[in-house]
DNA sequence: ATAATTCCTATTATTTCCATAGGGATAATA
DNA sequence: TATTATCCCTATGGAAATAATAGGAATTAT
């Protein structure tokens, strides 16, 4: 398995994120926002922000009325560097390079990954968050129908 | 990581069934000898064996005189069947299906798997064989400068 | 001062990965 | 027929990664 469920919770937050964005340019949401917005738990999303905040996507407000925004817009967000700051460089094995034998099998996880990588880079916050919002528009719609 | 360990050692066997297979149409190998050449625990190898067979990939020869043969030839069998006969169906993340919101978190996982399965089901044994046997012949090519 | 927040570091529970172990079943051969 | 070399099957163990949980320190607005 490629992800961890660190990914799809910080995918998560940040989306939180970009739709507060929406609203009010540099919108912010607190932690504890965060988490029962998105069912999250408290604790284990405070140290995925603070990979987050390490690896520069989103920036921190301490003390009462604090909270996280983006530091960039969504659109200048890949999903690839989310991926790479809460998880490590994306790897589809760990691989030792040398063993002539094996070459061959690591040239082959290396071509992945690079296939990998290109989706991964062209993947942005924006694509994912508005995708959401016409989903939920479409459910909505097709909802009325059952009123 | 999306690959364990299991998967290397098979496509390494795998390989070396390749091998033999050109000495002799139908040329098998005893598990001890294909951990012997590999490097692979044995025991490990057998259970991944065991998988291969299990999936069809390679067919076996009890006793005496016994051993392991690729059931096709090697441009019949796709890295992405291997994989998925010793790891199970390649998953970017095990996802529960639904959730309104995760949806699209979920979509772009799928969207990925979709781009992974093609490199998988375009790239066989034969290729990786060939390869091999490439990168064995120019290395031993560029050992004559040095001698 | 108090309350609401981010920040920092440790600990724990669960699961997955990577093997190791022991013996049973089968088939060739001496 | 006894022996030997193999595949076959199931269980067990240790290590690492994953997914949390926990407690409190530091900061800031009210």
């Amino acid at each position: 398995m490629l992800f961890s469920k660190k990914t799809e919770y910080a995918l998560q937050a940040l989306l939180a994120l970009a739709s507060a964005s929406r609203d009010q340019p540099a919108g912010s949401l607190t932690l504890k926002k965060m988490a029962e917005m998105k069912k999250i738990p408290y604790k284990f999303l405070e140290q995925i922000m603070a990979a987050l905040k390490k690896g520069g996507l989103v920036s921190s407000q301490k003390g009462q009325k604090g909270g996280y925004a983006l530091s960039r817009t969504p659109a200048e967000v890949t999903v690839g560097e989310v991926v790479t700051v809460v998880e490590g460089p994306v790897s589809i094995r760990q691989s030792s390079r040398a063993a002539a034998d094996k070459e061959v099998i690591y040239r082959f996880y290396d071509q992945l990954s690079q296939t990998i990588a290109g989706v991964l880079r062209e993947n942005t916050l924006e694509n994912l968050y508005v995708q959401s919002v016409e989903l939920a528009e479409r459910r909505r719609a097709a909802e009325m129908y059952y009123i």
